[in-house]
DNA sequence: GTCTATAGGCAGATAGAC
DNA sequence: GTCTATCTGCCTATAGAC
């Protein structure tokens, strides 16, 4: 528990981890090799498939990874007991950070290379996306009972949509190097699910 | 002018566009090679050399051929003398033709890749999204002013907003093998920006 | 756990015959 | 225009010393 000598530190599975979820998240799975991650460790890349057995294996690790710290997100979201239109402002705000690093959502970035995966990531990333909006809609549903939003398709479309929209958004404002692009958009459609007028109850 | 064969046929570099095309959709830049292309066309890597220098010309001419065609579907919709809203559905179902044929959008799919694209590669993605932008702009600035649209947001914003989710909704949609569900977020968003009563002039 | 060394394959690309 | 043959380089992965 004692200090570490800086942030990037941990053993050394993590900062392969780190390493690689940096890359893929930058250039894609396809996009990057395990001398990167060597070189960016100063390891070699033997020393990796000690690790990690083969690419394959390093990419389930980190989606579960990946999968693991957006849950622990979305619950301190939630913990925050904050009404609707602020938890999804909250939930955008996690795509923001990553963007400011300039990096795209990692399963966003690995639904575009889906065809190419091995199976065992498939199967992990669609995990990811069915998790989000099972959260998204649990969001959209309490907003509209409490009547802080206004949700016009089912729970679960509107849900999908806000994922859709938001990981397009990255995909888009990445290229353009434009954070405010992104930002611009998610206000424009968390505005589009606000309901108008305080809540009914009042 | 006379028949062909069959639909795929074309010179040669025309069907290497065709089959490269269709692997950067499914596959990405970085996900396909100069093999798979030879091995469909049934020619060998060297032939594709001659037609194109190297990846990135061949990647460079993909964006081109494709931004045109796109151009001209965006031509095909304004003559049709539609209102906005039936140009918007239009404009998604430009979307959910490549998805039915288990395909992204081309700059959707190089925009994930972007990072690791060759600068001329680059530049064509940045263009085909900025002309996309103008034309649906138009069409939104239209629509407001027949009063078929109900645009919160800046018409630029806007825009971007529909491109990214459009794009979204493709990305996260293929995993799932799911063109409806890509239908139902592309109407939901549709209907999101459509007046909702006739238009005022009435 | 990390290294050196190397296997075996595929990548993009070129030379030169036909 | 298409071929065969080949090059160089990088890829993932493994064996085995330390």
């Amino acid at each position: 528990m004692a200090g570490r000598k800086h942030p990037g530190d941990g053993d050394t599975a993590s900062r392969i981890l780190d390493a690689a979820e940096r890359l893929v998240q930058r250039r894609g799975f396809n996009g990057f090799s395990y001398a990167d991650v060597a070189a960016e460790l100063d390891i070699t890349k033997a020393s990796l498939h000690y690790h990690f057995a083969g690419k394959a294996e390093l990419g389930e690790a980190l989606i579960d990874r990946y999968a693991n710290r957006f849950t622990e997100a979305l619950s301190a979201i939630d913990s925050r007991r904050s009404d609707a239109p602020a938890k999804l402002a909250a939930y955008a705000n996690l795509y923001t950070r990553a963007l400011r690093d300039e990096r795209m959502c990692l399963c966003g970035m690995l639904a575009a290379e889906y065809q190419t995966l091995p199976q065992q990531m498939q199967t992990a990333v669609i995990r990811f996306f069915d998790d989000n909006e099972t959260w998204l809609r649990h969001v959209l549903e309490v907003g509209s009972d409490e009547g802080t939003l206004s949700v016009s398709g089912s729970p679960s479309n509107t849900a999908r949509l806000v994922i859709s929209s938001l990981e397009g958004a990255m995909l888009v404002a990445r290229p353009y190097g434009d954070v405010a692009r992104f930002q611009a958009a998610a206000r424009q459609l968390i505005a589009s699910l606000v309901a108008r007028s305080p809540a009914p109850t009042a």
